[in-house]
DNA sequence: AAAGTGATGACAGGTTCTGTCATCACGGTA
DNA sequence: TACCGTGATGACAGAACCTGTCATCACTTT
């Protein structure tokens, strides 16, 4: 396997990671980053499709996580208990990885071009998650409306588990927020 | 007012939406467009911050709308009917105005850049109507929990009204959906 | 008529990203 | 041992995006 250096695609993202938190995104670029990893601009771009996108690498194995977490709810859970249990997977995968998870949300957060591809990722998600509860059974609309609502929910929650760092249970932020939201669309208009 | 040609910025948008129709996003480049329009390259980035902005400068009137229906509703109406009559008034917009709205879609659809683009701005509105909640005095996390998830509904909606040219009634659709998710999210795991 | 204002043109230059070909390390095969 | 194939990397050219800067032009104000 390893001919050069080994693992230049995870030196890549390291180095890119040190250097967006450092200086800033806009501030940095490739050749900079090629240089820290000691590799060159051209294979910067044979690892990672843009400039953006090493920030992001990691989304294939989120989403396998959600999908096998689907897969394995009991089937006669409802539509929006199995993303429940699927978001609550990830949170506590993210929880175990708190560190890391808030520096790259540190620098994601600040650059537009940065949130912008996590909104993209973040839809690919909610994409995965309803193609895995319709092969459990859930019909459309149902399927796509609980996977989009849980992606929001998913934003709200781990926005206020990032503002709050000394409250630290992203999964139980996770289950009071979709209880909220129940809450939120229980409360009709008087007659 | 008028000086030169009247109209730069409108010119470049109707240039660049045709071009981006032609021939593609990306096989487009931002001096064809300013040629089309009678201007230089220069000039464009003078009125559009990027290549993807120009589809999106009608952003600030969808927020306007949207601010204005949350603060116009009833003071007794709850969070998640207040969200669906904001998003039900700018469903009707769209609908007068469907075939640019169409062609709009299947332009921003066909190209992730401008896809990402889109959702960007979709969370800017989500962030509007919390703002406009608040000001109603929905507590958070309910403002922002109604406000993501109106949004999530109305990217489902949206979807299905596309997709279906023979059903135009997306307000009815978005009440639909919104009623639906009420489904959803009443559904429980037996006992 | 002169000065001021704001939009546009012209030009240089850095950065991102792609296409193309050469080079290198290693593994297999005769 | 010698040869060859494979896949990753280096080297280089170049298009397109985007920005900074200054000059120019049309129109307004005094």
């Amino acid at each position: 396997m390893g001919r050069w250096e080994p693992n230049a695609r995870g030196r890549l993202a390291q180095a890119a990671l040190e250097l967006y938190a450092e200086q800033g995104y806009e501030r940095t670029t490739v050749v900079e980053i090629t240089a820290r990893a000691g590799l060159t601009e051209r294979t910067f771009y044979r690892h990672f499709a843009d400039k953006r996108e090493v920030l992001f690498f990691g989304t294939e194995m989120v989403k396998d996580l959600l999908a096998r977490t689907v897969a394995g709810v009991p089937a006669d859970a409802s539509a929006m208990d199995t993303v429940s249990a699927a978001l609550e997977a990830l949170g506590a995968e993210f929880q175990e990885n708190a560190e890391r998870v808030r520096l790259r949300d540190a620098v994601v957060s600040a650059h537009a071009e940065l949130r912008e591809r996590e909104l993209i990722k973040l839809a690919g998600l909610a994409g995965t998650m309803a193609d895995a509860l319709r092969d459990r059974g859930t019909p459309e609309p149902a399927a796509t409306l609980a996977a989009e609502t849980g992606i929001a929910v998913f934003k709200v929650a781990f926005a206020r588990w990032i503002s709050e760092p000394g409250r630290p249970d992203l999964p139980g932020i996770l289950r009071a927020s979709i209880a909220e939201l129940r809450n939120v669309l229980a409360e009709r208009a008087p007659a």
